[in-house]
DNA sequence: CTAGATGCAAACAGTTTGCGTCACT
DNA sequence: AGTGACGCAAACTGTTTGCATCTAG
């Protein structure tokens, strides 16, 4: 099975038409190392579709993410974010209003690394999201 | 001890001159609950300095955040990152160039929460960032 | 054939910068 | 008195939108 068969497939399960961009952003994504900004995935896929819009890169970023092929890696990007808590501690995240609310350390068991970082990685701290969906926003309809 | 002498020590400690639109910017921050976006603090603190200038909260907010005054909660705002990676994993994240690389779930020991969340909180998934400084930064000079 | 996808340009939101004036030390 | 902070406006970056055209199903 090819991956064009692959692709079409998986828009299909999806509901997504199967379009050339499509194919060629999505495999982009999978073939970045990291984890691409919309405008490294453009700058790529532009070499292969020199005619493509950024519009249409970001587009269906978002109808990846909404259909779940894609996942978003930081949730509040887009604002800056500020923390006077001074005390180590974790953040519960509601993925639908962006509320930011402190947790305890001690709220979360103790988090460890198990195994070895990249070399010369060099460890700060450990931060915890609870990510979910807060009260309020569960109570009122779900997008 | 008033606290009009804690800011000014404080700002002292920090070798900031404490001018008025630090020290309102600064306990706004602080009286905010949760986790204000620059914005934020801006319709705030206009209350009490209705001439403040939008970029004079920039500038603080970076200047506390230089001093260690603040912290930022999100390093990866500015740009969306996106993540092809089905599997449940974390991230190790580095604070200078802001690269993400995937760890194993298995790389950290299991997080499980200790204590009950504000009611009606509906957990999704637990995510850990290993917050550091890559290899590659590290090597170079530290800013 | 028709709903939805693309490409373009213009609009937006968040953030930064340059510069003249003002205020803290 | 001098360095650095403030306020304003303009510039920038990342993202979204409107609309005419094109294409997958």
């Amino acid at each position: 099975m090819t991956s064009v068969h692959n692709f079409r497939e998986l828009c299909h399960q999806h509901d997504l038409a199967a379009t050339h961009q499509r194919q060629v952003i999505y495999e982009t994504v999978l073939s970045l190392p990291g984890h691409p900004s919309p405008e490294m995935i453009y700058e790529k896929v532009r070499r292969k579709i020199p005619s493509i819009s950024l519009a249409t890169v970001y587009k269906n970023i978002q109808t990846f993410l909404d259909s779940g092929m894609l996942r978003e890696v930081s949730l509040h990007h887009g604002a800056m974010r500020v923390d006077p808590n001074h005390e180590p501690h974790h953040h519960l995240v509601c993925m639908h209003c962006k509320s930011i609310t402190d947790i305890e350390e001690s709220d979360v068991t103790p988090v460890r690394l198990r195994s070895k970082l990249p070399r010369g990685f060099q460890v700060r701290r450990i931060s915890v999201d609870v990510l979910g969906v807060c009260g309020a926003c569960s109570s009122i309809a779900k997008p």
